[in-house]
DNA sequence: GACTCAAGCGGGGTACAGTCCATTTAGAGA
DNA sequence: TCTCTAAATGGACTGTACCCCGCTTGAGTC
């Protein structure tokens, strides 16, 4: 019997070339997001400045949002870092409570910092991370808050949406942001409190 | 002294010719959609099968959500209508926390049975409906069951959000609907209760 | 080093959202 | 009925996301 390569199994990995060009890609859509907002940015001028093809922008990141995506990325690797590995109570140590408390703390300071980057990088049209690591961290963390709790799965979903759906989709304007995402904490803590509460 | 056209002042309505097209592309519009699903529906083809020019269809609803927007309202009178003036828990009569657990159920019923129609209608790069009804609602509702609560406005919001979130960001496709709107509904259930038990 | 071929690349082509403005028309007042 | 003007209209035009496909190249294999 011959070996066949199997049509599953681990995609092979990127080329090199094509890993360099998507890593400078990242870099120059990040100086090109800075210097113009994300949503002055087009694909055509972004591909030029990085001296290479349209195609190739299309090919390696799929979708215009697929790019700001990647760009917010690296970002979010740095925060999940630190839920999982840094301090109490946003890194493990605390109760549950407690630590989605701080996540959802956390999580609206950064989307707010990063607020016109994340709405870049919705996608209506197809949308779902699916398995987007806050879904992930909230599922657990409610899971271990209320161990009896049937139906955990579509509650965190719910809990998600509740944190970043304001700022994504129903905050108006950036300018009125501060106040409103102070507000947005501090509601947040009373939800994850009462939620909690035996 | 002369009486002036103050620039503010309850605008001018639509011309009668202006309201007959906006009304007979909406009915192409709800068409269309039957026809070919919403994603399908451009806006050339859409003027094209009016009879009217394309300008008329922008001048009409400003965007592409905005005629899905305007479809989906027609739809949306009736909903809230049946929450106005509707037998309670739904309509008014019932105490606040169930009319606010009723309405949860209500509301993801509506947005599974126009899943397409409410995801077109969705524009992140002009977002919220500020005013809509539904956050209008619950924000009444909310303050009823927690009239000791501060920050009502934006617990509200994170309330719609955990609503409508997870049907129009989060869920990936049409198909897993029925089952995964059945939990959502419970969950929903849940999180009211928690939230207004004192 | 030479061969091979899937992966990657480029950039012209297509389709569609949204704008502009010259022309037409509703409808208020005289 | 006539006049006048703001509102409405149509459709050519523009900008941009995304597709297609022939050519190039990285990186395994001998």
């Amino acid at each position: 019997m011959e070996p066949v390569a199997l049509p599953w199994g681990p995609p092979r990995e990127e080329r090199a070339d094509a890993a360099r060009n998507r890593a400078h890609l990242i870099g120059v859509a990040r100086e090109m997001v800075a210097e113009l907002g994300a949503c002055n940015v087009t694909m055509d001028a972004l591909a030029e400045r990085a001296g290479l093809g349209k195609g190739t922008v299309f090919r390696r990141f799929g979708t215009r949002a697929g790019i700001f995506h990647a760009v917010l990325d690296e970002e979010e690797a740095l925060f999940q870092h630190r839920v999982m590995t840094g301090p109490a109570p946003l890194g493990p140590g605390a109760p549950a409570a407690e630590r989605l408390a701080a996540f959802g703390r956390a999580r609206l300071e950064f989307l707010a910092a990063h607020l016109a980057l994340a709405r870049a990088s919705l996608d209506v049209a197809r949308p779902v991370p699916g398995q987007s690591p806050s879904l992930f961290h909230v599922r657990m963390l409610l899971a271990e808050a209320c161990p009896d709790d049937a139906l955990t799965g579509t509650l965190a979903l719910q809990l998600v949406a509740a944190l970043e759906g304001p700022v994504l989709l129903y905050l108006q304007r950036q300018d009125e942001g501060p106040l409103v995402v102070d507000d947005l904490i501090t509601s947040w803590q009373v939800l994850v409190e009462r939620l909690t509460a035996r």
